[in-house]
DNA sequence: TACAGCGTGCCGTATAACGGCACAAGCCCT
DNA sequence: AGGGCTTGTGCCGTTATACGGCACGCTGTA
């Protein structure tokens, strides 16, 4: 099935690459030109991407992977979960909250809803956090069992900013805070403007599955307003980690 | 290439109907057991789909789809472009706004910024619209030539609530007056309660490309407001529109 | 206990994908 | 103006690869 891995792969090449034409995509992928313009016409009869009409073509994704995309938190309802009460968070706060996931080694943003407050960075849904570097991340790795930490630290703990923690000692320091206080948080460790605090939600296997935050302008961030927004953020990940259980006691009858 | 075809397709009719099995995914296809089996193996090595680990083996998305839809509005930096103007009506009106793009014979849910108030409904992006029962789609219709109204008409207008327009006529006579004030509107002729006003942005062909709306509750939707929100779209439309069109000089030269 | 459904894997055949190649058109740098 | 280079597109013979019937072990039900 090396076929359809190359299609796959020419697609998110091509989306992160877009507007792209047929020989720079086969160089960037190492392909011959041929087969990479067969499955260019493939993927645009499926409907995953189209050409731009200029000439040279030009080809972009169209929004068929967003509209497969939007499932992705169907599993147990997380999102219908989830909405409720991300909106009382908000309402509360009037600050912008995050949900995202945890896959694998990764920690993505499927759902915000933002602060009426003027922002400066809106997130586009789909996007990766930074798992040391981000309060959504560093509450899942929090809850994951050691070795997946250490796992973690072994790929190297990159720096976006001056008080991102690259010191794998301090990270596990972090971390157990972390875990005592059932939330993490974060100050400007990846973008020096953006501060938040997270906690995350807890799935059937005990392990996380997701992550609910609150960010906030760093300026926004005080030394009395971190715990308070702590306590929200844990009491609404524990709703949702109760609520994902019911649903799935209710799902599957075990 | 029908492989990849089937892959895709596999893909779609998953997403829809996950957590799925094997068999159950190969009767939805139509595609033997075992084909569909080595499809979904390979989907998996892709990173697209995971099992969930459950026994009997089911299989959901993972958020590779998000992750290559997100770029669907870059081509020509719409996204950006968007984001500011969408936060001012925001702010202006504290209500939820929404961007769609033109695909086809569709428009897609591409970006929203959701009102501080409690709201029932939202949407998820990568939502298609109803384009004669929405704002947006309506506000597309218009300012697509007559032929493609023509072609839409009669695919049939699908009946949502009381309010939704199903005669060809008066769809006709309401994209007119779309057409003389700039603005599309709706009045919970999708979901009774909720209620909208839409502009078009105009790409450089001339054509529609994406549309920009303020939805409100029906309740809020007054005949005051209305006209008011109408001035607001408008204008916002036609500053992304100008400013993609200096965009696309800029990025190649004509 | 029998059975029907499931998920998984094998394997011989035939098909469909591969990729080298050629060609026309457009761009840029003489 | 011109020549060289690169581009997107399409053909076509070979061969590797996907197809799908089939069989297996398992689980939950009648």
């Amino acid at each position: 099935m090396q076929n359809v891995l190359n299609a796959l792969r020419a697609l998110e090449e091509l989306a992160v690459r877009q507007p792209i034409g047929v020989a720079d995509l086969a160089r960037a992928m190492g392909l011959p030109k041929s087969s990479v313009q067969r499955t260019l016409v493939t993927l645009k009869e499926a409907g995953w991407i189209r050409p731009t009409g200029s000439v040279p073509t030009r080809w972009v994704v169209t929004t068929k992977a967003l509209h497969v995309g939007r499932h992705a938190t169907d599993e147990l309802g997380l999102r219908d979960i989830a909405l409720p009460v991300m909106e009382e968070l908000r309402r509360r706060t009037d600050e912008t909250v995050h949900l995202a996931v945890r896959e694998g080694s990764k920690v993505v943003l499927v759902e915000r809803l933002e602060t009426s407050q003027p922002v400066r960075i809106i997130l586009p849904l789909g996007q990766n956090l930074a798992v040391h570097a981000s309060a959504n991340g560093k509450a899942v790795l929090a809850a994951d069992p050691q070795e997946a930490v250490e796992r973690y630290i072994a790929e190297g703990l990159r720096e976006f900013t001056d008080t991102t923690i690259t010191d794998a000692a301090r990270l596990r320091a972090e971390l157990a805070r972390t875990r005592e206080r059932g939330w993490a948080t974060n100050s400007g460790e990846w973008r020096a403007d953006v501060s938040a605090v997270a906690s995350a939600v807890i799935g059937e296997a005990g392990l996380p599955v997701a992550s609910i935050s609150i960010n906030v302008p760093t300026s926004r961030m005080t030394d009395e307003a971190r715990p308070v927004y702590g306590a929200l953020v844990n009491e609404a990940a524990k709703r949702i980690s109760t609520a994902l259980g019911r649903a799935h006691e209710e799902g599957d009858g075990g």
